[in-house]
DNA sequence: ATAGGCTCTCCAGTAACTGGAAGGTCAAGG
DNA sequence: CCTTGACCTTCCAGTTACTGGAGAGCCTAT
């Protein structure tokens, strides 16, 4: 198969597919006598599983090592159990983080009229020191 | 006022505080016959100013619209609350996402046993497509 | 034979810095 | 006066995960 129909199987764009070839991440099962490079099942099934991880916010680095697991048979679920916990304690993170933003932000917002004259509780808060 | 004293003040890093010298999003009040950038308050003030929008979560580019708006006087303060509606309507969607993965994410983790075999919902579900 | 639609590689750019190298400046101490 | 050390300067490279484009090769159909 080559390269846009499995993107197209996989769910992403032909760039990004050629990009994980280039950094080894997952690499075509063959290339044509052309230099095509062509991928069969088990290759789509990777660019699937990275597609997934990717949207769940892992990074190329935990991809990688999540796919080593994802490959070995004889690896323990809870080596994957530490990685996934890992990644759901920088979401809880960010949440947090998110949530304060979206607090102070939606606050000062509201304080503010809206109206044309310059006195702005946005720009104010904005320029208070730390 | 050199620069890292300046960087201090306003609670940036030094290289930061450069690099917004050299995009022109807060330029040095002077430079001595050295060569060196000098900050005054107004300068400070504005680097602080950039810092919070910053924290906000406001890209540059915003930011440079922001600082605009800060500076003058006779803006609207409609103009401003409008920029930061944009953004918290981003950021709610972003804590939507965020919620989403991190409930697949907490599912996936209670399914998996974490034991030393290798069945592993985190990779199966993972592995599914689309 | 040529037109189109693929594919290839390589280079550059994105956001917002961060790190490091090589070299200039300045005040204090010996 | 010289040196030491802490600053400062510029410029270049790297980060993350792609994305866009140029220029060229390949393949199929008409």
């Amino acid at each position: 198969m080559k390269i846009s129909h499995a993107a197209e199987r996989a769910g992403l764009p032909v760039k990004t597919v050629r990009y994980y070839a280039d950094i080894g991440l997952v690499d075509p099962s063959d290339r044509s006598a052309a230099g095509y490079r062509s991928y069969d099942h088990v290759a789509i099934q990777r660019l699937i599983f990275i597609r997934r991880a990717r949207a769940f916010g892992f990074g190329i680095s935990e991809c990688r090592e999540l796919l080593g697991l994802y490959e070995d048979d004889s690896r323990s679920s809870a080596d994957v159990k530490a990685i996934a916990k890992r990644r759901l304690a920088e979401i809880e993170e960010k949440q947090k983080e998110l949530q304060y933003l979206h607090d102070e932000l939606a606050h000062l917002i509201t304080a503010c009229r809206g109206d044309d004259r310059p006195a702005c509780p946005i720009i104010s808060g904005l320029a208070k020191p730390a």
